[in-house]
DNA sequence: ACCACCATGTAACAGGTTACATGATTAA
DNA sequence: TTAATCATGTAACCTGTTACATGGTGGT
């Protein structure tokens, strides 16, 4: 939120808007969960707020992010990722595939494989529209994302052939 | 949990055993977590339970999965799994990437490259010693893990190319 | 008429982590 | 003697989701 807040002074809905354009791939906070964190961010001086009056809209808080701000932001970036696992749902369902009908096996993985050719479609998208120059980390993120979809994609085939291959002499 | 359960009957500390070395890529429970969740299997049906007087070792209670808890399992396994947004703290960090070192940018990078390699060390060597016609489903989770490895390393390495490249001019 | 957008909050609950608590056995 | 293994639990806390609560504006 730190980070988003250095693109200027928002409201909390502007905020969610934002993340959904921007940083929503890998990371969206939940609105209720945005309400509550803004106001602790003024309180630990991160932020200030004022109160923007509207007469056809309802009032909203504006946020604008301090210098204190910023260095936590820093700090927080410069934290060491850690080494937490990588949670994977699908391949924990796939892991005890064994324990289901294989047609509904076969049709997970085709829609995950739906999924990523979509999403990836959508990234390159953006990727062309967007000024690496300028905006080089939030490319980079976006190519990680690329290279994300594309591995998923190169699995889902992969299985479905294996799938094929061994599944069939069952 | 009752996935593990389907290898046999077990205590907690041996489920948490059993979960890092098979399931540990992808989910592992808090140990906390496991110890609360067991009793509670066997509370709603889904798993027996018998305790095992020892004397040179703490008692334990075995957990034995029942045909309710197989059911349970199928159902939840059958159970889609939704668009959940994929968090990625990495990319997350990398999209603010501007506000940081590009020392320390970089270093994020690389160290995410060689981690990847490893971890892909690792699985090609479970791998080799993997019966996949019996573990089908299991192989099947690992070659999932190989192919977010190669896309990890391939996208570290664009992107530390485009670093030097479009990162040199500023 | 209906839907999307603007705008902010509270409350309950679920899932997960860290710290606290204990203590014998066995291999290096 | 030091560390890993065996063995189970409780309590506090943090993060995040879902549901509840409200209501005007503006476009199709």
């Amino acid at each position: 939120m730190l980070g988003l807040l250095t693109f200027g002074e928002q409201s909390g809905y502007d905020l969610l808007g934002l993340a959904k354009q921007s940083v929503g791939f890998f990371w969206t906070p939940a609105r209720s969960q945005l309400y509550a964190l803004l106001p602790t961010l003024v309180e630990r001086g991160l932020a200030r707020s004022r109160t923007v009056r509207q007469t056809r809209r309802p009032d909203k808080q504006l946020y604008r992010i301090t210098p204190a701000g910023k260095r936590a932001l820093r700090e927080g970036l410069d934290q060491p990722l850690g080494s937490a696992v990588n949670r994977n749902p699908f391949a924990l369902k796939l892991f005890f595939g064994e324990h289901r009908d294989p047609e509904k096996v076969r049709a997970e993985i085709e829609a995950r494989v739906h999924a990523a050719q979509v999403h990836l479609r959508e990234l390159e998208k953006i990727e062309q529209d967007l000024d690496k120059q300028r905006y080089l980390f939030p490319y980079l993120s976006l190519l990680d994302g690329v290279e994300d979809a594309k591995a998923k994609i190169r699995f889902g085939k992969r299985a479905l052939a294996l799938l094929d291959e061994l599944g069939a002499g069952r």
